[in-house]
This record gives C-alpha cells, structure tokens and sequence, in this order.
DNA sequence: TTGTAAGCGTTATCAA
DNA sequence: TTGATAACGCTTACAA
C-alpha cells in the first residue's frame, strides 16, 4: 500500500538506504550481487522514486511550466507540441495550464508553478493582463522566463515572436492586389504588443497603396469567437466591408459566422483573412486565404532556448528576441 | 537570488523557523506582532513556500493529473475544462497531459505522475493501448484511478461513460427514419470499449429496422482526421455508402474532407453523422446532425468523483461506473 | 507564546 | 564497497 521507499528497499535487505541509493542510480561503486538484489527487489515492490525528495535535494524538478490562454487552438496546441518534442528529448517534464485568457487565472497559475519550484517558464500572455507584476516576480526569482507570441514590452526577458508586423503588411498588400477598397480590420485586443504590430502593419499597407485609413473600419474585437462574431456582425452591417482582416484564428472564424449569419458569402462579397493557423479553413468552403504562423516552431524555438539557459546554470544571459518568419498561403480558387 | 526559504525569514527576525510557519498559516497562537513581522517580510522577500517540501511532509500534493490522448480536441478540452473548475473550487491543481494516443507515451507519463506523487490521476486510454499493467500500477499504489470515455474492462476502477450503446443505436435510427438504406460505420480503434458499444449500437439498430448487417460498410478507421479521411475515401469510392455514422469526432471530419474530396455533397448524397461534440459542425456548410457527448459534464463528474474518493483517504470504495446521457441533434435544415 | 527536534525521501560527504 | 550522518524546506509534537 501507498509508494515504496529506498529505506523499505533498504530494510528488508538489511542494508543501509545510502547503499540502495547508489544501487540504484547505477553510477557510483557497488557491488554487482548487492547491486542485483537492489534492483530486483525495487521492481518487485514497484519502487518509483519520489521527484518531491529529489527536487528538494537537487533544487531542480526536471520539469517546465507553459502557460497559454487556451489549449483548445490549432496555434497554441502546435505551439504545446513543438515544445513537448524538445522537452522530451532533453527528459524534461511539461506542465501545461490554461489560463482562459484571464489574468486572475494567470497568476494563480505563475504562483503555483513557482511553488511547484519549476525550473524554467514559458508563457504566452492572457489578452486581459494589464499589469505584468507576476511575470516580474518570476525573474526575481531567477527562474528563466520565456514569452512567445503574446508578449509585453513592460518586461525584458527572453522573446520569441513572429513577424507580426511584416505578416499584416503582406496580408493587407495581398487584399490590396486582389482589388478590395474598404478593408476593415478586426483588431483583437489593442493591449497585446501583437495586435498592435499587426495593427501598424495594416496601416502601413494601406498608405502605402495610398488608400485612407478610415477609424470606422477598425475595431478592437477580443480574441474570443463570439466577441468578434458580435463586432463583425455590426462591423458589415454599418461599414460594409469588401474584406476584414482579423488578428487571429478565432477572430476569423467569428467573422465567417458573422458574415453566414447575415447571409453575405464568403469570400465573394468579403473577404475574410486571419492571422492564424487554420488548418480549419480546410473545413471552410471555399477555403480562405491565411497568414500562417509557424506555431510549432515557435514552440520549438522556444522550449530550445529556455532549455538552453537552464542548462547553463547562474550565468546570466542577455534577453534574447528571436523573430521567425510568418508568410501569406494565397487559397482562393479564383 | 532564488527562493526565499522561511529559514531565511527566521534568520532575519532571529525568531525560530516553527514561529514563521506558525505565523505563516494562521492556524495557531502567534503573537501578533510576531505574526505581523514575519508576515511583512515574507511579502517583502516575496516568500513562496515549496510545495515539494509540503507534499514530503503531509503526504499529499493537492495535485491532480489528467491524461487524455489529445488537448486539441473539442471533447478532451471540453472535458478539461469541467475538470479544471471543479479542481479550482477546491484548490486541487491540475496537470494535463496529453498522449497523443501513443501507448509508450501513456505509460512514461503515468509513472511521471506517480513519480510527483499527484493525489489522484483522470485518464482517458489511448486507442493504441493494448495492455493496462501501467493502469494496475497507479491502483497498487492506492492512488485514486477514474477512467472516462475510453475506457477498458480489463480494469476494474471507476469510470464515467456516455451511453454509447444508446447514442450509436438512436443515431442510426435517426438515419434510417430519414430513408439512409446503406448506412456505412467507421469504426474508430476496435480496441476500445467505446468502439466496441458505438458499434453494437450501429448494428442493432439496423437489426431492429429489419436492414442487413453488411461487413463491407463496417470500416476500423482509427481516431485520427486523416486516417480517417483515407478509410473514408475507400468506402465512398467502393461501396457508395449513403450514410456514415462514424465513431467520433475526427473521424467525422475526416469522412466530410474524404467527400469533398471526392465531390460528393453532404449531406445530399451522402449523410454523415458523428459521435461527437462538434461545434465545428456549425462551421461546415450545411451544418451536421450529431450525437452530442456531455463532455464539460463528464470531466466535472470525473473530477468530483476522484476528489471525493481522495478526500474520503484510506476508506475502500467499490468501483463505481457512472452513465451519462448522450442525445441526437438533428441539424439538417430539410 | 516560542523553541527544540524529529521526520518526510533522497543524495552527498565523509569515515570505516 | 558500505554505512552514518547531514542536509534540502517544511510541519508538528513536545517541552519550555
């Protein structure tokens, strides 16, 4: 009943918990009979070591914490999954936590990985934080703190990101080229650095094609589905948009199911671009046009470097700002 | 520099560490004052206390793990997130963890589970999982087992489940009272319990509809969108189904990409219909009938279930199985 | 009200 | 090659 202990292992073979110890770590000097019947017995009883023990011995857990707003979305669970192939490689542990996008949650949930003495943190930021003082807390604590994606500037720690300003650049340019002329923009949630990259990138296109940029077509929607299918609904009823740019996956897909609600087709009287991942838009006829993230590479990138610093101990690193290349997958038939 | 430790604290205010944590958790006679120093600097050296040395001593981690195939999953996140709020109201924390249905991958974390001494494990098998030893293992332990949805009689713990006799039996009467006359199944992984009911479900209702059982129509197609797809594809193309009831969700996704991409429309010519949580189908055009699963209901249950067993400590329960009801919706606008 | 000391499971240092 | 022992951070009898 309950786990078995070195000292259980120790005991019945009358043995001191030291020599078990040794035994079973297979490293130090022991002799290979007593070596045996360590092993033979610790199988037989199931022995599993305890990682709390280890952990307070070693001040290391051998485990990371992500942090995401939601599991549930093709970017962060490629992201999840980039980062769970190099953890494991490197037997890493991850602890992944939702936050759902709220910031009470995100720092209940920051504090527990800190007790959970976890050795290193990546994070992509809830779109309701406002005030980033549990992240600062984290870098006190020299615990090594990755940000990916929905990153702040209000504090300087390691970053990986995507070119979000470049990438709504060449979405706008793309919808510019294929004749739209009111091209709204559905805008997420303006206190995040992304949104307001893809923001600028979408101004900057639009002067750049000498098109005014018109207030009215700009709108701070969230990041959730049905906000945005809310704001785009009232967004085509009142400005009657040829195309919107949405700053995310979800964000889109709000405004696909805007558009269906009022019966406007997709993407013949407008156009719907997202900043996304949407291997969904294969599920959406006709299929629409995409700025791809490189999800699981960021996730990748990032769980390499953090990885990275862990490993290296107390030396102190510059925080480092890595940007990967996002790119437009044109999918309109026509 | 690292963390502060109430030895630290001790130090500081030349008071013993039992003091501190006397102070620290409210709970026994403490001079005030005492306590209003002590409390006063651990804000001030931003004191966090280890949760490992707090699970060595009390036994007990106020951890739970949840272990399901996938995380990018309507069902599994749904599920999660019954999970996590009847978990948050009770301040146990969650770790999820995904196997991305590999039977290696269920094992290894599994034993990373018992290894950190979590409270109690939900766990949903792989479709790849053949042998459960890794199951007995976390009960030989007396760490508290609930299995849900993919389940397997080989084991004898709790479990919460659909009726998944009844849904499969209700969904394909659904088709054939709307005039299918050769209703194809795929099958998902025959090697779990789920399967095995959707599939007796299937067949019985076409028994009690006086149709024949045509082993043709009945496909193991696995669980993932493109083995699916593939399986899918083959079906349509041989035996012009014109119906499919398929075991999940991705699978039913991957019979709608398998028909388009065959230019088969859906559902005229071919009706598809799946076992399933699908708030994808409301962005598939026309949206589809389901069989929808209480998947927030099921996690909530699983969750609660496994909490009162932890807190009911070394009291033996009996293996307790809980149905949960599913239902048709029919969405075809015809 | 506070301090001393033992113990949770493990490893590392030092002696034997 | 093995065994005592201390230590990791914390709680809790027991003693003061």
């Amino acid at each position: 009943l309950g786990h078995t202990t070195i000292k259980d292992i120790a005991r019945k073979l009358k043995i001191s918990t030291s020599t078990v110890s040794r035994a079973l770590r297979d490293k130090y000097d022991v002799n290979p009979e007593t070596r045996q019947r360590v092993l033979d017995l610790a199988r037989e009883l199931n022995y599993l070591p305890s990682s709390q023990a280890l952990g307070l011995k070693q001040k290391k857990t051998l485990t990371i914490g992500v942090v995401v707003p939601e599991i549930d979305n093709e970017f962060f669970s490629d992201a999840i999954y980039g980062i769970e192939n190099v953890a494991f490689e490197r037997d890493y542990h991850v602890m992944i936590c939702q936050t759902r996008d709220s910031a009470e949650r995100e720092e209940r949930i920051v504090e527990k990985l800190l007790t959970a003495r976890v050795d290193g943190i990546i994070l992509s930021i809830s779109s309701s934080v406002t005030d980033v003082k549990h992240l600062k807390r984290v870098m006190e604590y020299d615990v090594p703190l990755v940000l990916f994606d929905r990153i702040s500037d209000a504090i300087d720690t390691h970053k990986v990101l995507n070119d979000d300003y470049d990438g709504a650049l060449k979405a706008v340019e793309y919808l510019v080229k294929r004749g739209k002329k009111r091209i709204a923009h559905l805008a997420g949630s303006l206190n995040l650095q992304i949104s307001k990259l893809r923001l600028n990138g979408y101004k900057d296109a639009l002067k750049k094609a000498g098109m005014p940029i018109n207030q009215n077509l700009i709108v701070e929607s969230g990041f959730k589905r049905e906000e945005s299918r809310i704001a785009a609904k009232a967004l085509l009823l009142d400005q009657k948009p040829d195309a919107i740019f949405c700053a995310s996956d979800n964000v889109a897909i709000g405004a696909i199911l805007a558009a269906r609600d009022l019966g406007i087709s997709v993407p013949k009287e407008v156009a719907i671009m997202g900043f996304s991942n949407l291997s969904i838009s294969e599920l959406i006829e006709p299929p629409l046009s995409t700025v791809n993230q490189p999800a699981k590479a960021m996730g990748e990138t990032s769980a390499k470097l953090l990885l990275d610093i862990i490993g290296q101990g107390d030396k102190i690193f510059d925080p480092k700002t890595i940007v990967l290349k996002t790119e437009v997958i044109p999918r309109e038939s026509t």
